[in-house]
DNA sequence: TCGATATTTCAGAAAATTTTGAAAGTTATC
DNA sequence: GATAACTTTCAAAATTTTCTGAAATATCGA
């Protein structure tokens, strides 16, 4: 295991604790640590030690948070799989799709019980934090364009 | 199956959906939906089915990341779980015990893999994206505060 | 200190998730 | 259209996580 490998499994490592499945985790890791942040479905195999069949899986789980992006030379039938440098910009977009279930959830109990119901003031407050929540989020994305050009990560 | 209880199976599957374990994410439900959102590990023993050492294990996720409080009447040897109406207004107060780790791991990549590797501008920024995240959120909870009192949640 | 009531620990059972190999499905070249 | 290269699907195996019962530990009143 190369110095690669070391930092791509410490990384993953973190992320797996933090709720991510253990593969698209690693992938993700690659992807992270890799020179130019573009591997193929062969090489990530091969980095990783994992089977074709893990990657397609672990890609079907990081296309859609936005994680990785897929892309494909022209004339060739191999897709490559590319990592931004603001993948974590780009995911955090996705807010709803993280909240959006839970505020449905609390909303759907707020429904059986009845407005009438005690806990209907917890549940509504729930459900204002959150929707407060995803509105502030969209602010921070916006902030985070303005320092990152401050800091001069173009 | 009561209505409350559908109420906290509706609101735990989309906790657990979230990345939440089950248990935890059942009982932190049930202590919602509960009138007044204080329950004994009885009463939790009861009303989810589950045993008093999965209370006692769900427990030991709950409050340290600052979901529910525990508390005993003097005088009795009962534990009392309690959520309190900002529970998730709390919880959000950790949020360097999600990030931290994450960062500390792309630190510890970046530091196997060397800063003349051209992944290193890829990881730098990862680090940067999350102080930058991370000093936001107090920002916004100190403007969930302003925005509660706007809405009469007192 | 003892007895009664609660909670926690821990090893193993149960359940859910993840990963794989093999087969089926795609896509591009010839 | 046939063939070769690659990806996806799917059922089953392997692993991990979660949950339980039983025993151990802690806490309170007498």
């Amino acid at each position: 295991m190369d110095q690669r490998q070391r930092a791509a499994e410490r990384i993953a490592g973190a992320l797996a604790q933090a709720g991510m499945a253990r593969l698209p985790a690693r992938m993700f890791a690659a992807l992270l640590v890799d020179d130019d942040g573009r591997m193929t479905s062969a090489e990530l195999t091969k980095f990783l030690g994992a089977s074709a069949a893990g990657i397609s899986g672990a890609v079907k789980y990081l296309l859609p948070v936005g994680l990785v992006r897929r892309e494909r030379e022209p004339g060739s039938r191999r897709d490559v799989y590319v990592v931004d440098d603001d993948a974590w910009h780009t995911a955090m977009t996705r807010h709803d799709q993280l909240y959006g279930p839970i505020r449905a959830a609390l909303a759907a109990g707020r429904d059986l019980l009845g407005e009438e119901s005690p806990a209907d003031v917890r549940l509504d407050r729930a459900v204002q934090f959150l929707l407060f929540l995803e509105g502030e989020l969209d602010g921070i994305l916006a902030r985070w364009e303005v320092r990152r050009k401050e800091l001069g990560l173009d």
